[in-house]
RNA sequence: GGGACUGUGGGGUAGCUUGGUCCAUCCUUCGGGGUUCGGGACUCCGAGACGCCAGUUCAAAUCUGGCCAGUCCCA
């Protein structure tokens, strides 16, 4: 029997019939038939959600066994389900439910079923809370009238209630995604326009992390910050073929000013090439203002179509992008190159393992040379690019005239190389770290590092000042720490705190204050006392090693995430990303798309996320010369 | 672009098929009081919703139409 929550009708103790969630059945006559088993269970106390008050009518009710098709359905939302009356224990409720309803069919009421299907469900879990969209209004949505009943005892017991759970992230990835991006109050999607979501204290904290990482490293490589303007003239915007072709169907249109017409059309910035190269050309004259390093953090818009996530899909984008201009083409390569290590820098820092892969040629960037991709693998096959880097050579420079005088005299045209990133690197940070808790962050990007939870006690005093010095102490050594003050009790602030990602929490009860210490607790459940005498150093160690172990857990699932296929058969269904030898013809390509399903990811460039032979023959022609190891995988 | 489905308090939902039991259920959340505080406390009081516009009807959360928003599938 399973525990019923409080309910205003019962005492501790007592036992009763619980009539649950009326799913898709009874409609309008409800009512009368909780009015019906009220009578037939007489004085034994009915629990129910509804409203007693309300059961007037008089019609019959007949209980009938639950077809198996039904069991079988409800068995995967409600915990061991009983075929009709057999799960009841008592007796003398068992009688009265099989023989109580008397046929008496004076109904006016046409409304009313003539079968009642009534299961009880007599198991020893509490049900817990529904999340999400599949709770129980969609069980035994095929059967026509349908009441779930539970025997239970009414237990006023606090330890019994139950917190929603989140989603499974393996079996359901997206709705434990959203929910944790709900949990933990990253952002507001309920701003009125598809895609577009409010940036809340807490994720913004994370967000401004984020960018400060991206800055700190690329102009560690010479890069420096300029913003360009928002809106680009349809004129400019039109220069390169390739380009507009691409974001064509994407873009947002500015065409008025008040109520005029403007001559020349604007568009909103969905990247910025035409934005910055008409400038470029002014900017470039010499080989001596070269190499143009460059890089800006802004709002860009895509009129996505498909579905928007949170982080991962959205139409305002908040988009690092640099954009550099080059002597020729190697050092444009080499450029790339700089790029990609500083990425493997920023990487590290958001302890995040990824795949660099360059892009086949029908999937890179729009006027590109070639594209270099930034991917991770996110559950099954699935994977999410999270950045791209690309060589232009002089597909933008011809069009938008950016040359330059070399030493001899000559007018040569610049090569070009971009780099983007974008708060799919927060969405990854979530998804990769994140667990059945909620979002974990790495020490470099976390809005607060620590948070220090005083526990008091009516016995033991009260530990706030004691928790308020550390604070100060760890703030004054350069910790980003808050200090959790609020009323609640500690383990609902610990919950509070993992749920959003918090590395390191500080316990400080009475114990603590007595011995000067904290009781320090990473968010993997790592526990360790730090004395007052070595806090900021005990801290930052605790810190350290929290990084560490979250790095390795992320790279272990990293290197699950992969497997080998050798035929295209074997790439159907996969439930890995896919390494596989391709000769690099764009047939093969395609057939290998079409036996997972998904994507030709490219080509790996750097190392390998799981050790390689050499390449074998093509999965798709067995041709074996000039394959190269690539993956393919389902883009999310 | 084509098709299917869905819109109920801040979040998740019940109710809709068969209009009247509904001044709309439950959980969570939020505000206030008291009591608590070493892993999601209890208790008392209070707050909060039928996407929009028409129509049908004595009566609409429920039926019809349009619109808006969203989701899924296919191209």
């Amino acid at each position: 029997m399973h525990a019923v929550d409080a309910h205003p009708r019962g005492e501790d103790g007592e036992q009763v019939l619980v009539l649950r969630s009326v799913g898709d059945e009874v409609g309008g006559a409800r009512g009368v038939v909780l009015q019906h088993l009220v009578e037939l269970l007489g004085d034994l106390p009915v629990g129910e959600d509804a409203d007693l008050r309300r059961a007037g009518e008089d019609d019959d009710l007949r209980l009938v066994p639950v077809p198996p098709e039904l069991v079988e359905k409800m068995h995967s939302r409600v915990h061991r389900v009983r075929v009709g009356v057999a799960g009841v224990g008592d007796p003398e409720l068992r009688r009265r439910l099989e023989h109580g309803g008397a046929a008496d069919d004076r109904s006016g009421n046409a409304g009313l079923p003539a079968e009642v299907v009534v299961t009880v469900d007599a198991d020893d879990e509490p049900h817990g809370p529904y999340m999400g969209r599949r709770g129980l209004s969609r069980m035994g949505s095929s059967e026509r009238y349908f009441v779930l009943a539970s025997v239970g005892v009414i237990r006023r017991a606090p330890h019994l209630r139950s917190m929603p759970e989140l989603p499974d992230k393996r079996e359901a990835f997206i709705d434990w995604y959203l929910a944790v991006v709900e949990l933990s109050e990253l952002t507001d999607k309920r701003y009125p326009v598809k895609g577009m979501n409010v940036w809340t204290p807490y994720g913004f904290l994370a967000r401004r992390r984020l960018d400060r990482v991206m800055e700190e490293e690329i102009e560690a490589t010479g890069s420096r910050p300029v913003e360009f303007p928002a809106l680009i003239p349809e004129t400019e915007f039109a220069k390169e073929k390739e380009h507009i072709k691409g974001f064509d169907a994407q873009v947002y249109w500015v065409t008025r000013g008040g109520t005029t017409p403007l001559d020349v059309p604007l568009v909103l910035r969905p990247t910025s090439e035409t934005a910055m190269y008409p400038i470029f050309a002014l900017w470039v004259r010499s080989h001596q203002d070269l190499p143009l390093n460059v890089y800006q953090i802004v709002n860009t818009f895509r009129y996505e179509t498909k579905t928007t996530r949170p982080f991962l899909r959205v139409r305002e984008i908040h988009f690092f992008e640099e954009h550099t201009c080059q002597l020729d083409e190697a050092r444009a390569s080499e450029r790339v190159a700089s790029n990609l290590a500083a990425f493997g820098r920023m990487a590290a820092r958001f302890q995040l393992p990824y795949l660099a892969i360059r892009r086949p040629d029908w999937d890179k960037f729009p006027g590109a040379f070639y594209s270099v991709a930034l991917d991770i693998p996110v559950g099954g096959a699935r994977t999410l690019q999270i950045g791209s880097i690309h060589h232009y050579r002089e597909n933008f420079s011809q069009p938008y005239g950016i040359r330059y005088e070399d030493p001899t005299g000559e007018s040569k045209f610049v090569h070009q190389t971009t780099f983007g990133l974008s708060e799919r690197l927060l969405g990854a940070i979530v998804a990769v770290h994140g667990d059945t808790r909620g979002v974990a962050f790495p020490v470099d990007i976390a809005p607060y590092q620590v948070v220090v939870v005083p526990v008091p006690s009516a016995k033991g005093g009260d530990p706030t000042p004691f928790a308020r010095e550390l604070g100060e102490e760890l703030r004054r050594g350069g910790v980003r720490v808050h200090l959790d003050d609020r009323a609640d009790r500690p383990g609902a602030k610990y919950y509070y705190w993992e749920s959003r990602g918090l590395p390191l929490r500080l316990e400080v009860g009475p114990r603590e204050a007595e011995a000067k210490t904290a009781s320090a607790v990473s968010r993997l459940g790592d526990r360790r006392t730090i004395s007052r005498a070595e806090l900021v150093p005990g801290v930052r160690s605790a810190l350290a090693a929290y990084d560490d172990a979250l790095g390795a857990k992320a790279r272990s699932a990293f290197a699950e995430a992969f497997s080998l296929a050798n035929t295209l058969e074997e790439l159907k269904g996969s439930t890995t990303v896919r390494l596989i030898s391709w000769c690099g013809t764009p047939e093969c390509g395609h057939r290998i798309e079409e036996a997972i399903d998904g994507a030709l990811l490219g080509t790996l460039e750097g190392a390998p996320p799981i050790p390689l032979p050499a390449p074998g023959p093509c999965v798709a022609c067995s041709r074996t010369e000039s394959t190269v190891w690539s993956a393919a995988g389902r883009p999310l």
